[in-house]
DNA sequence: ACCATATACTTAATATGTTAACGAGATATT
DNA sequence: AATATCTCGTTAACATATTAAGTATATGGT
């Protein structure tokens, strides 16, 4: 995930006006000759899912979550309890990166693991009140945001772009 | 960027047959109480960049170059020569992260950079001869894998694909 | 010329992504 | 039961993401 796009919007805006002027000629002249650069569908993917995020990153910013912080938080705010490797699934973390989080989520007392009896192996996961409280005050704004996003596009549109995701996802190399 | 997609279909491939059966059941049931949560578009947009990349990861990583490397490089190739900035704002890369990029990428023997004589403050970078011609070896094979990913989908489909992917990333929050 | 401000790049600190390897616990096979 | 194999979570090592602060250079107004 990269910076707010707003970040990379001001790349001519610096200099005299002059240099400005030539900035921008200079980089429309180069924009032009290559479309594939930029039209590369992974490469809009990444600028959409930042394009996205903008709307909720304030939001956790302020709360002190990271996004992928959050994304445990709801999918254990729905799942009760679960397994590291589920967590993982359901999130899209790998599991490396998920021990970490985890680790950190419980020092902030968002959350506690418990070893599951029957196999030792396997490390359950539950919100701790105090996580559970903290999603009640979040998700209402977030949803607010995800409302203002999913207003700014039309029913069909929204319905084509999960269908086309869908299909994109279940691509295999 | 999470692992490629298939490590995370095999969640439910352990324990004994009833244990599969017994857990492919409770998610199941779990996944129907809490669509919403699959359903955010910024997660389906991760998920479906994965996917994509996973058509390309095993060329670059064969070649010893990350995603973030390979934008680089695709970039100067295009443009002969760009300040950090300009880079920056082309790959989508924050200026803290590109630093590193362009480090290793120097220590490599990818590219060079030198100071702009106008303005000491800017650097500008461009490819050496040896990284042009990894770039030439690796382009067609990585254009033949852009090419097996979209005619996997409908020219109209892929078309759609692209103007809602544009106007999602002009969204302003 | 002087000073306040702005810009380009870097450094620092922390969190996450990514691959490989490790250790403890479970399974299967003999 | 003994051994090899598999699985889960973790650790390690490196690359990148993200925000804040720092450094050198430029620009604008006085």
């Amino acid at each position: 995930m990269f910076a707010e796009a707003k970040k990379y919007d001001t790349a001519a805006a610096s200099g005299t006006l002059e240099q400005q002027a030539d900035q921008a000629k200079s980089l429309q002249r180069k924009f032009d000759q290559m479309r594939k650069f930029n039209d590369s569908i992974p490469l809009k993917l990444l600028k959409a899912r930042e394009s996205t995020m903008a709307f909720f990153r304030p939001i956790l910013q302020e709360a002190g979550l990271t996004e992928q912080q959050w994304r445990v938080i709801r999918a254990l705010n729905e799942y009760e309890e679960l397994e590291s490797k589920q967590l993982a699934e359901l999130c899209c973390i790998l599991s490396p990166s998920l021990t970490g989080i985890i680790n950190r989520l419980e020092s902030q007392g968002h959350l506690k693991r418990r070893k599951s009896t029957e196999d030792q192996r396997r490390v359950l996961i539950s919100l701790t009140d105090q996580a559970k409280q903290l999603f009640k005050e979040l998700s209402p704004r977030l949803e607010g945001r995800y409302g203002d996003l999913t207003n700014q596009i039309s029913k069909e549109k929204l319905q084509q772009l999960n269908e086309l995701l869908s299909e994109i996802i279940h691509l295999e190399p």
